[in-house]
DNA sequence: GCAAACCCTGTAGTCGCTGTAGAGTCAAGT
DNA sequence: ACTTGACTCTACAGCGACTACAGGGTTTGC
């Protein structure tokens, strides 16, 4: 199978599978003679777990742990239990910071409740004058925010 | 006041405000005879305005459009209430889309209570087959993930 | 008179892709 | 036999919002 047919059984674009294999998460492919890659139901597979792990938005490091605990012959799976909690805790502290940004920018937005003169709007001042004290984003935070 | 005292003013890292500055947020500072830029508290005032609007996790585009709208004798400021309806839309977006991913998480953690034999773990074996139908990460979202 | 602390420009790195340019390969149709 | 189109290859630039150098100049305090 070459690299356009795995895409398509992954549902990834060729781009993100070549992507992958040099950032390591996937093997070196083995080469036919005219130099395209070749690819087995295990690369699929593969391709498959990562897929999932980025659909529950791990990031690629963490998914470079889960892969090499599930390469290695490693006695118990404690480490993948606590690689998902990290993970999970990540995310409800994004949650966390979320709705607290939510309440914030909905006070501010009942600040003007129809247009008003530039200013008069009570968005602007507010803006200006400062008080909306959101979460100080977290340094290097690992669940994306808003965008 | 010089570039220093401005960040210290602020709380944001000199960096920052050099890169606000190319990006156009705010307008190049003049400068004194050894070439350092020269603020005054008007840019403070910008600043404090731009840094209000990144606690709530707006883009540098649309503070750009903000920064734009207060700083143009405009009629009224409807277009400041659309602005921040949108955001306010993103972010409640990226809040379902984590609840969902969360419940996702928890599900497949509760597959592996305590440490297994790998490859007896619940987790990996449920990351192997699939399912964990997560939300389709919205292409090109605007409010940050997990991480 | 000297070191520490500040300032400058320019560039590269972060993350997880995505898209491009420029070239080679292959199968089907005319 | 030739052409067209679809596929493949490598290498590199771009996104957003910074952050962190490197390699210089300047100011400040002792």
């Amino acid at each position: 199978m070459r690299i356009g047919n795995l895409a398509e059984a992954t549902g990834m674009p060729v781009e993100t599978i070549r992507f992958y294999e040099r950032e390591g998460l996937i093997p070196a492919a083995q080469r036919s003679d005219n130099n395209y890659r070749v690819y087995t139901a295990v690369h699929a597979e593969r391709l498959a777990f990562i897929r999932h792990c980025r659909n529950l938005d791990m990031t690629l490091d963490e998914i470079r742990s889960l892969l090499q605990l599930r390469d290695l012959p490693s006695p118990d799976c404690g480490e993948v239990n606590s690689l998902l909690d990290d993970h999970i805790g990540h995310v409800a502290q994004r949650i966390r910071e979320l709705r607290t940004l939510e309440k914030d920018l909905k006070a501010l937005r009942a600040r003007c409740g129809s247009p008003h003169p530039i200013q008069e709007c009570g968005i602007l001042n507010q803006l200006d004058s400062a008080a909306a004290q959101g979460v100080k984003p977290s340094l290097r935070r690992h669940v994306r925010g808003a965008h």
